[in-house]
DNA sequence: CATAAAATGTAACGTAAAGTACAGTTTGCC
DNA sequence: GGCAAACTGTACTTTACGTTACATTTTATG
């Protein structure tokens, strides 16, 4: 519970010396600038002398002057930070040059979960989290990285994932393994892989649970899909951001993280320990 | 009218000698708290010595450390009195638990791309479009998908693109070709990596160009980094976020692309044709 | 490659600032 | 009005911070 320095005044002035008070009274109307130069500076401008303002200060709760003002600093720098006054300084004409592809990627994030239901991201999270089964991912051109951030992740929390890389030939040989229970993942955006289709076509015909995580448009591979995630992805640009779907990847590694929570914690330590060795 | 700190520092940064510019850096990645803590704090977490701190604070204009210090606070007062930011942070737009990690990944997006000036943009923009160079991309254990995504988009718009991947001693070998001139892009964000940082050493060592893309504590890599670009990562969740890493990376592309514009139309035609047959 | 110039870190210094002991002053209470 | 308790300031001590001088390393130049 983090009270802010101004409460914590608030709350304890009343049982506070007439010159703590008076030092109190000052720091509040001065706020927070005089708790940031020296105690004699401060002393000086409320008018009383340099210890009652190491007393006043003791009395809030604070074991030296430093550690007051290492608190009031990050309360101010907080402040500054926190996106929604951010925005009052982003509009400054000085600044001008804002980021029209960032903020472009931004509303194409927000409208992306806007459109992802609790109950969907749940179902899915559920179907990555399925332990027993084997998990396959799979990108495309420009999104199979995708498919290896989230791979790398999910690999270190549960076994059994594969990430289908290199040659279209070699995913195919991996059809062999999978089966009913089993769960492909995979992205695609336009411009739409054939190959990607022809491989998800035939996993399901294999009774393969498919996720899919795609543009707004819907790759073809809905048609085999049990599961759709759309993302937004058009931005000022010549090409299109796939920032969306990143969060998205993101955001079901989190959940499959924590749905694991046991399992996984012990993988990890069981992993930390190898890697010791 | 008193030019804002952060200004000053973009604007003399370039004049800068390599220790100082870390200083730089630092205080940009962690605006404005570090600065406002002693010289020593300062120089540990930018990884330089105190006097490269006066000297660089002494770059700015300041007669002194505390005359420095006091200039931030007042900047820093200012802001959070300005009626502006009051109202603002009077009424919070945090609309319902939605999505945490969400909401968490877009105020990283805006903080980031805060702290990243137009010109050190550009500067990198201009180091990623010599075409003439080589241009090296390299990334961590969770980063090198994006490192992979973007080369998968630069090779498209310019030649003499390369993604180190798989094993380190691969990289090595490919350092016999790297020069003056040449450029290297790495990502690295915590737990930092080992490898990552004694290839930059040696790239830096053949007067490669250095561009690093980090969290906001700064990748040791930073010293031997002519660019660095600082994102926010924290997210909750048991893991990091690198979404606003990989809105840096689609950033980047978008301007290499606008700015090799005519060049990189006749390649992709080229590309295109080659495709058909 | 030799030389000068610039940059950077080490270590020591002086000082300003926080912190403390104690005596003086005020306040409250019988 | 006398006494005790709480409060406050003066004067001093101690800490740690900014600063500087200088030696070492790095970089640029002919």
């Amino acid at each position: 519970m983090s009270t802010s320095i101004s409460e914590l005044i608030a709350e304890k002035i009343d049982a506070m010396p007439a010159s703590e008070r008076r030092a109190a009274q000052t720091l509040i109307a001065n706020y927070p600038l005089i708790g940031l130069r020296t105690v004699a500076e401060f002393s000086g401008q409320a008018g009383v002398s340099s210890p009652t303002i190491l007393r006043f200060v003791s009395r809030l709760g604070f074991q030296s002057y430093p550690e007051f003002q290492s608190a009031l600093q990050e309360e101010l720098a907080a402040q500054v930070q926190s996106p929604w006054n951010r925005a009052a300084t982003i509009q400054r004409p000085k600044d001008g040059a804002t980021f029209p592809l960032m903020e472009a990627a931004i509303e194409n994030i927000r409208e992306t979960f806007q459109h992802l239901s609790a109950q969907q991201l749940g179902d899915v999270t559920d179907a990555l989290s399925r332990n027993r089964a084997r998990l396959y991912l799979l990108g495309g051109r420009f999104t199979d990285p995708i498919a290896t951030y989230m791979a790398a992740h999910l690999k270190i929390v549960r076994s059994g994932v594969t990430h289908l890389a290199g040659q279209e030939s070699h995913w195919r040989d991996q059809l062999i393994d999978m089966g009913k229970k089993d769960v492909l993942l995979v992205f695609d955006i336009r411009r739409y892989q054939d190959s990607l289709l022809r491989f998800a076509e035939k996993a399901q015909a294999r009774g393969v649970e498919i996720v899919l995580v795609t543009d707004q448009w819907l790759s073809p591979i809905a048609r085999f899909a049990r599961h759709v995630i759309a993302g937004r992805t058009a931005v000022p640009s010549p090409w299109d951001s796939s920032a969306a779907l990143f969060l998205i990847a993101e955001t079901l590694i989190a959940e499959v993280t924590r749905k694991l929570e046991q399992s996984s914690a012990d993988r990890i330590r069981d992993l930390e320990q190898l890697r010791d060795n």
